[in-house]
DNA sequence: GAGCCTCGAGATCT
DNA sequence: CTCGAGGCTC
């Protein structure tokens, strides 16, 4: 797979700020595919951090983006900032790194600063990081384009912490592996996560043998057959909660 | 090397 | 959600 290396080509500045703005990144509503493209397009974003100097008199400039619509991005853009490292990370579009490792890094380290002055040997210290998720890592914070891109950020308030991993250590669900599966009653799959995780416990996308308890929904997938023929815990939400509880 | 797991893409649904 | 590719662990 060959890999455009312009940072400044149109379609790269797009890709970046769309996925930076995504559900699992930043999670900004009203910036989806339709608002990055018109933001790039018109030359209104440029990089990332653009994105926080936006004003009403900007957005106004935009098709079919009246008060209200602007009012709400705004609001939406500076809620953003408090979405904390691990989300920050994952937007960033480092690769290798998703959310599951995002998420590794931004408990084991705690700050920005403290994964981006980390060398190889110390990356690979964390769970699941190995030579070349942790020299994608190193090559993005060498980069002088993306460490002036972070400190923009900074600038703009943009939260770069996480609570390190000792904070949430010793929790109930210590040392537990889950998998989601299904839609349930009334947590989201984010919210039912966050419980897991507050608890100590760890969650993956895919079952088996090492997986503790399979949490299912409405509708679940094949990953509720797997459990049942390994013969690992099925649990409902009111079971999870129990569980976290107890 | 085997098995596990994440990434990332594409399909499905709301 | 599923699934394949490929990185990581043991």
């Amino acid at each position: 797979m060959s890999r455009c290396t312009n940072a400044a080509c149109p379609a790269q500045v797009y890709e970046r700020v769309r996925h930076f703005a995504s559900r699992g990144a930043m999670d900004i509503e009203g910036l989806g595919d339709v608002m990055a493209q018109q933001l790039t397009e018109r030359g209104l974003v440029a990089e990332i951090a653009d994105i926080y100097r936006l004003d009403e008199a900007a957005l106004a400039q935009i098709p079919r983006t009246g008060k209200k619509s602007i009012e709400s991005l705004l609001r939406n853009i500076a809620a953003s900032k408090g979405r904390g490292l691990a989300r920050l990370l994952y937007g960033l579009g480092i690769r290798f790194v998703g959310t599951q490792t995002a998420q590794i890094l931004a408990t084991d380290f705690g700050t920005i600063e403290a994964i981006a002055d980390a060398d190889n040997a110390q990356l690979q210290r964390s769970e699941g990081i190995g030579p070349e998720v942790a020299g994608s890592v190193v090559l993005f914070f060498k980069q002088p384009a993306n460490r002036e891109m972070i400190a923009r950020l900074q600038r703009a308030g943009v939260q770069m912490t996480a609570p390190k991993r000792a904070a949430r250590a010793g929790g109930r669900l210590e040392g537990e592996t889950f998998v989601l599966t299904g839609t349930l009653p009334t947590l989201t799959r984010d919210e039912a996560t966050e419980l897991i995780l507050a608890a100590g416990g760890k969650v993956t996308s895919s079952v088996s043998k090492k997986t503790d308890y399979v949490v299912a929904g409405d509708e679940p997938g094949s990953k509720l057959t797997k459990a049942e023929r390994l013969g690992i815990s099925i649990l409902d939400e009111a079971a999870l909660r129990r569980l976290v509880k107890a």
